[in-house]
Order: C-alpha cells, then sequence, then structure tokens
DNA sequence: ATCCATACCTAGTTCTCCTAGGCATATTAT
DNA sequence: ATAATATGCCTAGGAGAACTAGGTATGGAT
C-alpha cells in the first residue's frame, strides 16, 4: 500500500482496534496486518509515535502490563477519542464517496 | 478534507482529470473543486509541484497556450499517464475496500 | 488608477512516514 | 552453551509532501 494511503486511514482503523478492546503497539502492528490481509503493514517507526499522539490529544491513555513474561503498554480509548472515531469514520465516508463521485465523471477510462 | 486525504487521492483524481481533455493548473483547481462539491480544494502551492512531477514522470507533456488573452500551461497525458492512472485506480478501490472490511469488524460503534 | 481575478512559479516551514538503529527479555535452534 | 529469532518498547534523523507566503504578469471592472 502506497505511503499516501497509510496515513489516509491510519487514525480510523487505530483508533477503531483499540475501541474494540485494549490493546498493545506491537499487536495492533499484527492484528492489522492480519485483518486487511497485509494490505496495512505498519512499521513501528510508523505506528509508536502515532500512539505517542493519541495519548498527548487525549484520544487514549496508557498502562503497562505484565502478561507471558512481556512487559507491555496498553492503550484504553476515551470519550473523547470515540467522538474522534466517529469523525474520523464520517471523514473516510466523505472522502471514499467524494472521490468515487469525481471518478464516476471520468467516461470510458476504466472499461477494459 | 483532512491533509492526509489530500494526497491519498491526488494522483488518480489530476490524472484522471486530465485524461479526459488536456487541462491547464488553474483549471483543474477549479474543476476539482466543483466536481467534489468544494470537499477537494487544492492550494496552488500544492497542485503546480505535482503537475511538474508528473511531467518528470513523464505521465504528462506540456504546451502553453494563450487563450482568451490568458498564456495558459496545458497538460496531456501519455501512455505511460493512462497506465499510472489504471493503477491509481486500482490502489484505490483496494484502500476502500481493505478499510471498509477491517472497519466491519467494528461491532455496535456506529450504529446510533 | 485601483482592485480583483486569472495564471504561473517557488523558497522555506511544518508535518508525517520510514530507516536504522538502540534496549531488554524470552524462546528456539544449533 | 550460544546463537539466532521473536517479542516488545523507543527515537534521531532523512526524505518527501502540503502548505504558507510570498513573487511575477496580464486583463477586466469600478
Amino acid at each position: 500500500m502506497d505511503k499516501n494511503y497509510i496515513g489516509a486511514g491510519s487514525n480510523l482503523l487505530i483508533l477503531g482496534l483499540i475501541s474494540q478492546r485494549d490493546r498493545y503497539g506491537y499487536e495492533i502492528i499484527r492484528d492489522l496486518e492480519i485483518l486487511s490481509e497485509n494490505v496495512f503493514q505498519y512499521k513501528e517507526g510508523t505506528l509508536y509515535p502515532i500512539l505517542h499522539k493519541f495519548e498527548s490529544l487525549g484520544y487514549v491513555t496508557s498502562y503497562f502490563k505484565r502478561e507471558n513474561n512481556k512487559e507491555r503498554k496498553y492503550y484504553q480509548i476515551t470519550d473523547k477519542g470515540r467522538k474522534q472515531l466517529v469523525s474520523e469514520k464520517e471523514e473516510f465516508e466523505l472522502f471514499k464517496q467524494t472521490v468515487n463521485n469525481v471518478v464516476g465523471t471520468f467516461k470510458y477510462e476504466f472499461s477494459e
């Protein structure tokens, strides 16, 4: 997936995953790979700064938990994060619909 | 429209418009505003560098034309540009479908 | 004469993704 | 035992893109 599309869906996808249940960073990368069938393969250098940004914006809070002999940093969504998630969903829908509409005016271009 | 989504659709939308008929930069900004009902409002500082990049990549060629007492720089799509357009369309479809699929696994989140 | 619209351009700021490391622990393979 | 791989976290700096904020030039309207 092109770099241009990574940023486009990330807020929606990452906040959405955390909204389902508390998740930790490494897990989010794996889960997104699985759910997207390898279309979205986030690098750690991309994901961790996004999670830190979410926390500083108040969309999530974090806590450490020792599990399977591993120290994991879990993220939990806040009310503000849920509101943001709804607006991210709306923005994606608007983007999707608008591109579809404009592309729909391109005649005979994608017919073969 | 959020900055993250500007880059996402730009190659598809701009190449698509030029594929329909030769267009000049200022016109592309206006046409995209009209067709997208103001969802996409490109700044000149965004569009012109993209057009120059397209030309350097061989997706378009350009020529000057005096019209209505205005000197306009028209862009024309090349065969390479048409191939690129098809793959941009495919990439958008993949992005759209994949985000839809992942979001579809988010239960009870966007129901109200 | 002044202002706005049209039409082009770009240097520099800001923001984001990613590379390329680093650190620590645990499991698996040799 | 030890080496390699996987898990799990982090970030400085490079590269690239969007935008700001200017610039230039022409034409039409007030």
